[in-house]
DNA sequence: GCGGGTTACTAACGCGAGTTACTAATACCA
DNA sequence: TGGTATTAGTAACTCGCGTTAGTAACCCGC
């Protein structure tokens, strides 16, 4: 900037004045032209560094993962969910940055991130259901974007409306005919997505005056072998279910090797319907009918809604819920009795 | 750290060399266990950006990515690989921004980020063939890392040695017996990876003296769907082959479709090799035989190549190639004839 | 031709660290 | 006792920018 300032004759301030279009600086349209011109001859990029000192921003956000993440590796949600934000927050000049959450660590990792002026938001999913820190960061007026967190805090989040799609499923297999649903989670219940889910499926139930059943109710834990053993154990009832509804399509492909395993036919004998909509789920056999999760769209509000906040526009407690969208493939059928 | 100093009756310079270590200043026990003391009550967080301006680094690695990037979305390689290079980095303190190319940008958009010296180092998946941005980072002396380029650079990088792995697969199905085998592409021939893939199949062809027939070759397109044309074209031909080793996993589940709609079995009627071992790979109907890229270690190969040419310990042209490993399933079988 | 207002700038400080060059006080030795 | 090393520090500069306060030069009207 100094040799901006230098070659075009004047100071450097008033070449910092001309490049960030200060307003009521009389400055005739002459210099003007004439220092933007030099710093286009000199291909002048402003040093961010310095930039983040003076201004006191960093023009980053990170994203916080958990480190052993099987709920990201399962499917495209990671990157598609990544996509999503990078495409808003990148349109007004701030970067994502990808922070590994140490999985049990005694002190969070990612406090530091925040104090030590790395970066100036955080995007944190699938917070720990007790994290002290967050709530302390919070307080002290840290920017933050909570995903897949349950909804019992003021703090700011997004997610897709995890009850609502696992109504839908459940209710579709209702208006099949299907009296008699298990239900295998995708996570065990602690998580706020496998509870809402699970409240989903006692709702329609429930409108349907169909008792719950907790004997058909059974938890998952992200990979698809943990389907298997669950599916095993409702197909063994002496009244097992005509369908079930598992949390997850990771967790189904479980449930369809067990169901298969029986000599059971998807969905003649047991219809079954899946979460998330995985890549692969047109591809199963049958195709699985699933509910649609928004990835691209939750990042996008994720990061929007960070922006908002960091602009001082939100207001506090903001809550995004996306709805999900039921994919009807051939993994379901009337129920047959 | 100013606060540091006034409270422990020392200036600001002495603070700084205790906290960092310096050698060769002449600091009392006494005095340096007060300094951390006080440091500590404080809870002094050193600013980064003070840091980043004053040290002229600024501890943070772009990973560059396309922004349409149906390779990264098919399945976990995204979310493995960029846990690997976190893995890494994060160690030694740097942290990794996510960066989205613009497909098709004039200019491309990385530059900018080490020019204005947001990152210092790019880290870049799937560079366009003729990139001449790239070249000139690098003769400007910016540390990069490409991953999936075409050999042909002396500009580090790190792959998976897809030559080798396609071997591998054509000659397990040459050795099964197969004479001929046709081969569908994960990508346009003008990828990287799908060229290295074709020499693999050529070379395991050639050495058991199989004739080259174009007309068993045939290009995919990343997508399941872009298997499924190919394959029925194969299944069309005259004289049709009794394998098939494809280039992506994503693919061979179009192509495992286009044989179930001719109605021939997998593998009785044909088989089956795939590449990528997706999670979905076990759960296809057979299972698919395929083989593994190990994208975690590539993405902890990347950082640590990466930390290498920043300490400036990197030999100039490092290329590192990780094998593969073929993973036997059900779709393949010894050839019926 | 003198005061007041505008125009067109610039000097200087601050952001929070790293770092160099220098000094005052003490210790040691002859 | 005088001279030299060593010890224990510090003042001041730098990094590249934003920003505030201030100032010369000119114009205008009376």
């Amino acid at each position: 900037m100094a040799d901006v300032a230098k070659l075009a004759g004047v100071s450097r301030t008033t070449v910092s004045f001309i490049l960030n279009n200060v307003p009521d600086t009389n400055i005739p349209d002459a210099t003007r032209q004439r220092v933007l011109q030099t710093a286009r001859e000199l291909n002048y990029m402003p040093n961010a560094q310095a930039l983040n000192l003076a201004t006191g921003k960093t023009m980053m956000i990170a994203l916080v993962v958990r480190q052993t993440s099987e709920q990201m590796s399962g499917d495209a949600f990671a990157g598609e969910f990544i996509r999503g934000v990078t495409g808003v927050i990148e349109a007004e000049n701030y970067h994502l940055v990808i922070h590994a959450a140490e999985p049990d660590a005694r002190e969070s990792t990612y406090g530091k991130l925040v104090r030590t002026h790395k970066v100036d938001g955080l995007l944190i999913s699938s917070p720990l259901v007790n994290d002290q820190e967050v709530k302390l960061l919070y307080r002290e007026e840290t920017p933050i974007v909570l995903h897949g967190a349950p909804d019992t805090q003021d703090i700011p989040s997004v997610d897709v409306d995890n009850r609502q799609g696992a109504y839908m499923a459940v209710r579709y297999l209702i208006d099949l005919g299907h009296r008699r649903i298990g239900h295998i989670s995708n996570a065990p219940f602690s998580y706020a997505s496998s509870s809402d889910r699970l409240d989903g499926y006692c709702q329609a139930l429930e409108e349907a005056g169909i008792p719950y059943d907790e004997s058909l109710v059974l938890a998952g834990e992200f990979t698809a072998s943990s389907g298997y053993e669950p599916m095993r154990a409702l197909l063994d009832l002496p009244n097992p279910p005509t369908a079930v509804f598992v949390g997850s399509d990771m967790v189904a492909l479980g449930a369809m090797e067990a169901i298969r395993s029986r000599g059971a036919r998807i969905p003649e004998d047991i219809s079954l319907v899946g979460f998330d909509d995985i890549l692969y789920a047109r591809y199963t056999m049958p195709p699985l009918t699933t509910v649609r999760i928004p990835a691209y769209e939750l990042g996008r509000s994720a990061g929007d809604l960070m922006l908002k906040i960091i602009r001082g526009e939100s207001l506090p407690g903001t809550r995004i819920l996306l709805p999900t969208e039921l994919v009807v493939r051939r993994s379901t059928i009337k129920c047959p009795a």
